[in-house]
DNA sequence: GCGGCTGTTTGCGATCGCGCAAAGTCATGG
DNA sequence: CCATGACTTTGCGCGATCGCAAACAGCCGC
């Protein structure tokens, strides 16, 4: 394996403030790799025996029922720690990860954790934040399938994925890898026919763009609207 | 303020295998105090200065959205660590917590952190590993929601308060808190009155018995093959 | 350039669960 | 012992969303 420059890390959130030495010890027992489109980082329910972190690319965190319902627990950006369930005592995985895109990954064995945790307290407590900032995104997650119609929901996700993977376009912002309708219904707890006929709506009103794949959204404040518009309550 | 004898915490499995000292060490910047049922331990949004463990009692972790819906995020069973905001970088709760019975609640303050993790470091652990379990019981209940029907998340939910805080009576084993339908709907994200109708329903066919804030399960078998009732897949 | 595949759109009927409304019923305090 | 309030039950109608089915459309490889 090649040696690993620093300059692969030195600008995440989540080293801040290391210093080169940190940044290298680090490193040192990770090693990099690259996964095509809709290649399986690691699988739901194999042993965990390393975890990641994502330099380049997407990548979709899937759990699967046991009746085979699929549902997108969520995406991870680029410069995001995950598949670190050891850290929280499992032995095996509790989610599938998928390449969402090509993606280059940089993987620890487990065992290199007790050491770095040591050399590099910032590093302990950067997973920690990690997990404890997805707690409660899911918990949102969950007040929001509780209490929320499925316009909104939807609106929500796709202002989520827009703000977390936009890329400007002539046409407005659109989500910078390929997402289909059915990821969307499983993002949000309804089928592909539902999330289809709402983007359908939306189209004709000027507020996206659809496309095989692709979603573009033109009027993001028109969205956010939809997103808070209270029903209930 | 009394001090605390290590003999309240010493049969608690996130402190198995500790020293007394150890025990002493995590005790002696905490304090010990009482919450009568429906006092509020700590507030949504509320500065968040100290970290708590239940010694006894039940308490209702909830969430309110801005629109005021209510969603029951979780119940801390005795033993269990909860409001740890701060060790994953918050400065306020996200939830509150209710006493939902009369409750004994050690609490700590925020700065004895640092010091309790480098003293102690199986605390660290027993902190993360409690907060990874939640994330991963958090994205189950997301599952759920996504993908089953109202019937089978409040059997799930009715067996999981039995599980957690069951007390066996002639009748059949009882959640041992008070607990009105209203509750079990903001668990399971639906209304009072579908709730009372499924209860109805199901203690009709003899699965449970109802009264008022109290559920008592008789024929927990059949629960769960309500909660298994595959419908979608 | 043409299948064939994968992803998308759309119609329609069925239904689950909600919202509203009103009537019990149990516990508590005066 | 009764009044009061909190909790629960139940009926009814409606609407959002699903499930099924079928037609469409963009993209890839040959």
């Amino acid at each position: 394996m090649p040696p690993l420059d620093r300059s692969l890390i030195a600008g995440l959130p989540a080293f801040a403030g290391l210093t080169g030495d940190q940044l290298d010890a680090i490193l040192s027992p990770a090693r990099s790799g690259r996964f095509a489109r809709d290649a399986e980082i690691f699988g739901q329910d194999e042993e965990a025996t390393a975890f990641h972190l994502l330099l380049s690319g997407h990548v979709r965190v899937v759990r699967t029922s046991p009746e085979g319902h699929q549902v997108i627990a969520r995406y991870i950006a680029e410069g995001e720690l995950f598949g670190i369930a050891m850290a929280m005592g499992r032995t095996t995985y509790p989610a599938s990860a998928i390449a969402a895109a090509d993606c280059v990954v940089l993987t620890w064995p487990n065992a290199a954790w007790p050491d770095l945790q040591a050399r590099v307290p910032a590093f302990g407590a950067s997973a920690l934040q990690t997990i404890g900032t997805r707690l409660q995104e899911t918990q949102a997650t969950v007040m929001e399938m509780a209490t929320e119609q499925v316009e909104q929901r939807i609106a929500r996700a796709v202002l989520r994925l827009v703000q977390q993977s936009g890329r400007k376009t002539p046409d407005g912002i659109e989500i910078d890898f390929p997402i289909t309708r059915q990821d969307i219904a499983e993002m949000t707890g309804t089928t592909l026919h539902t999330v289809s006929r709402l983007l359908s709506g939306w189209e004709q009103r000027g507020l996206v763009r659809g496309g095989r794949q692709k979603v573009t959204v033109v009027d993001p404040h028109a969205l956010m609207l939809i997103a808070e518009n209270r029903r209930k309550g």
